[in-house]
RNA sequence: GUGAGUGUAGCUCAUCUGGUUAGAGCGCCGGUCUGUGGCACCGGAGGUAGGGGGUUCAACUCCCCUCACUCACCCCA
């Protein structure tokens, strides 16, 4: 029988790399408690409808990157390929519309049928949030500011804020049909891949890295040109929104979000420890979204941003999130009497709060000292027939090296109050 | 899905153009030190060389298939 492995595209996180999991989903959940988004968590399954209704037929995601199958009921079932369409369909289930704004955000793995490399991975990991029943561009400058607020606590400085208007559906028809027709008048230069994008999605060819297409790009008709009045001003109240709270930003007009459902603001956040796959965080406004699932006209913002690839970053730029002690009180049992005797201090210690832990195999006390020590403890409880003979137990600072004895009654006593005055100095 | 590269111990890597029992460092376990740590020295465990097939007297080394990872494209988080 061969080795069993991880599937594709998956990987395990394990306890050295999940600790650092565990300190960015602290900066996640404390970053959102302080912009007032509550979190919401939805299934993982979703009824296939739910992501060809939102996310739209034509797209890879949709075409060719879902992991759909029928389940026993003969239902039609798909594992999310993203967030946000399940979270619409939770706020309308549930009627969460009735007081608005509503402000929601989630975090958690997502699926797709991709060919994985450094940050793209079939199962991956997504945080986001949903700003409901607003379009007021403050509200759009919010959502990039708690994005970059949790990028930074992530340990990532190096990033870039790119941003764009890709107008609303009046404005953008317009846009499009002046940029099909410029890309028509040069076909002979664009790319194979780009003429097909030219039959599916015209503006997609803006993103691409092709040079022939840069160069035609470089004098494509801009959207931002093509704004009518209310996207011109939203798209002013946003810059000057963001400049109110000194966050910089470049005007990209050739991003372009892949999902059907973003209108006005687009926007990305991008890291360079990324390589290819540099986009940490995607979002923008979908003022049509909650419509088009058959609630009423909302409008929305919102953005998804990848763990994955924030943990990749945060790690390459040397964060050290994660690293911190993980062990308060180390006992040291030297035979089997001075085990049975330690179990009532570890389990009070424990309950008082502090990490403690015990080496159940006795090994020499020196390999169980070092052990410690390698742990970060800065204290160790040592029992061993010498201690159990007077009824006391040896506690020793393992940063001065310095021994006492102490009555075993007193040693709980004793542990606490040293650890507590670490805690203060 | 397309193109290219890689795959030897838990980790990082050696093994020259195919040639005896595949090595090192780190880590792990033990000992020097029947009970005091981060050092030093000594010893040990751990490999069907990703997996399968083929060529050959002989394969870690060459060929094919397969799996996985990496890089780029595509796409996106």
């Amino acid at each position: 029988m061969k080795n069993l492995t991880a599937p594709r595209g998956t990987y395990d996180i394990l306890p050295d790399d999940s600790r650092r999991w565990q300190a960015l989903e602290a900066v996640i959940d404390g970053v959102c408690a302080r912009y007032c988004y509550g979190e919401i968590r939805t299934p993982q399954f979703e009824s296939t409808e739910v992501f060809i209704r939102t996310i739209g037929e034509g797209t890879d995601i949709v075409d060719k990157e879902m992991y759909t199958f029928t389940d026993r009921g003969g239902r039609s079932i798909t594992l999310r390929p993203e967030l946000t369409a399940p979270v619409v369909r939770a706020v309308l289930e549930h009627s969460m519309l009735q007081s608005l704004p509503l402000k929601l955000y989630y975090r958690g793995p997502f699926f797709r049928y991709e060919r994985p490399q450094r940050g793209r991975f079939r199962q991956a990991h997504q945080v986001g949030v949903e700003c409901f029943g607003t379009a007021a561009p403050e509200a759009d400058a919010e959502v990039i500011a708690l994005a970059l607020d949790v990028v930074a606590g992530a340990g990532i400085r190096d990033r870039h804020l790119d941003l764009n208007s890709i107008g609303c559906p009046a404005c953008r028809s317009v846009y499009r049909k002046a940029l099909v027709e410029y890309f028509e008048k040069n076909i002979a230069t664009l790319s194979e891949q780009s003429r097909v994008r030219l039959q599916t999605n015209p503006m997609r060819i803006l993103d691409s890295k092709d040079e022939a297409d840069q160069r035609l790009i470089a004098t494509a008709p801009r959207v931002l040109d093509f704004l009518c009045a209310g996207c011109t001003a939203h798209f002013d109240g946003v810059k000057s929104s963001l400049r109110a709270m000194s966050i910089e930003f470049s005007i990209n007009p050739n991003i372009v979000r892949g999902l059907d459902y973003y209108t006005r603001t687009v926007f990305e956040i991008t890291s360079p420890a990324l390589g290819a796959q540099s986009a940490v965080a995607g979002g923008g406004r979908y003022d049509g979204l909650v419509e088009s699932m058959g609630g009423p006209p909302t409008p929305g913002v919102g953005f998804g941003m990848g763990m994955d690839r924030l943990i990749i970053a945060a790690h390459a730029a040397g964060s050290s999130a994660g690293d911190e002690r993980q062990l308060d009180v180390a006992f040291v049992a030297l035979d089997a009497a001075g085990l049975a005797a330690l179990v009532p201090l570890l389990y009070a210690t424990r309950t008082a709060g502090f990490r403690a832990d015990v080496d159940y195999t006795l090994r020499k006390m020196d390999k169980q000292l070092k052990g410690a020590a390698a742990r970060g403890a800065p204290l160790a409880v040592i029992v061993g027939s010498d201690e159990l003979s007077a009824g006391e137990a040896t506690i020793q600072d393992l940063v001065t090296r310095e021994r006492a004895r102490v009555a075993i009654a007193k040693v709980e006593d004793e542990i606490v109050r040293r650890l507590r005055h670490r805690e203060s100095a």
